[in-house]
DNA sequence: GTCTATAGGCAGATAGAC
DNA sequence: GTCTATCTGCCTATAGAC
């Protein structure tokens, strides 16, 4: 399920003479850019360097830094969503599904890159308003699926946790998102790895109370 | 435990005029604004005019960026290791101890700042070398100062987990962070307080092959 | 210690030719 | 669609007066 987050090629958007669409090459680079320096720190020079045009093409594509923004991270998230649903295509048990999802991150890791959205949280309060909303949306479209996954392990007696499923949701979230954070000053993914196994590991374990 | 996250003003630094020394009332607010906007979205400017004073002024007291940052994030780095032995200080079980510890964070989030190092964690490929080092100690700290405390529960019989002491430690720093990055963007302290609920019941659970 | 003044660079952005 | 040229503004940083 990786290959729905890296980077496509539509062949219907394919335009005649070019490699690529100039827009969607923009997107990569951009969402690598900020991905791995964060969206202060990239800029259209940087982006119009590696692709070899000038920054006045860039901002043929997208008027602004804001839109820029706005278009990788819309294309971000839509990718995520389909990756989720390529999980829920194949019949699992939760905790595997749990694994899959972890991937999802792991994946993004693995090209020293941060969850797009757990960089952009960390610069929440210097983003334009719509890219806030997105975030948002991210981290709640996130916990819905989980809420789901987490329901299905309690109904499988696959997994134990004590709280509702949304809040445990939230937690499996966070958990992972730091485990992100914290893996890539050490640029040591078993770090993460380790992290997700504790993770997963809790969430089998039961409480004293239901013994 | 939080007085210790806050800023102290030392009589002993007192100037003979000033009110404060300039130095640490620098620090003050660079690091306030390094927690809210990150390392890279703010400038010596934003801390000159919230000073009144001009930007030069600052740079006599701090020769560039890097070496405020470096200096706020001594400080910072410096005051958590003193708040963890203020818990220490005080007999209590892991568990308490667990909470203590988070409440450390909740402070941080309460004035709508992320963790300093959790901060310059998303932002490390930017960073200079110097502030890398400190965040990756400050972590590696964090972890040394939980697998005591996860020790001591093990023993006590009021924590259980599967994985090693330091293992878990790492995972239980990871929650943390990754809760604050998350519960930022919603502005919303019951984000944070439930993820802690869920990763302390979580340990407080026993695995069934213990049973 | 703090100021004014200024340097030199890079940021995001626009106009207009091709 | 992409270019050159340019604008304005902010950035970090320094020199030198007070």
């Amino acid at each position: 399920m990786s290959r729905a987050l890296e980077s496509g090629v539509p062949v219907g958007t394919r335009s005649g003479t070019a490699e690529r669409n100039t827009a969607e090459r923009i997107l990569d680079v951009g969402e690598r850019l900020v991905q791995s320096r964060g969206y202060n720190a990239f800029s259209y020079a940087d982006v119009a360097a590696e692709l070899d045009v000038t920054k006045a093409a860039l901002h043929y594509h997208y008027a602004g830094k804001a839109e820029l923004g706005e278009a990788l991270l819309k294309r971000y998230v839509k990718r995520f969503a389909e990756a989720l649903a390529v999980i829920d295509a194949k019949p699992a048990d939760a905790p595997s599904k749990l694994v899959s999802y972890a991937e999802l991150y792991l994946e993004v890791l693995r090209r020293q890159g941060m969850c797009l959205c757990g960089m952009l949280a960390a610069e929440i309060q210097t983003l334009p308003e719509p890219m806030r909303a997105i975030v948002i949306r991210f981290f709640t479209d996130n916990e819905t699926w989980l809420s789901r996954v987490l329901k299905q392990g309690r109904q499988e007696g696959t997994l134990h946790f004590t709280g509702s499923t949304r809040e445990t949701a939230r937690f499996v979230v966070a958990a992972l998102e730091g485990a992100m954070l914290v893996a890539r000053p050490f640029d040591d993914l078993a770090r993460f790895r380790q992290a997700v196994s504790s993770l997963i590991a809790s969430l089998r374990s039961q409480s004293p109370a239901h013994r």
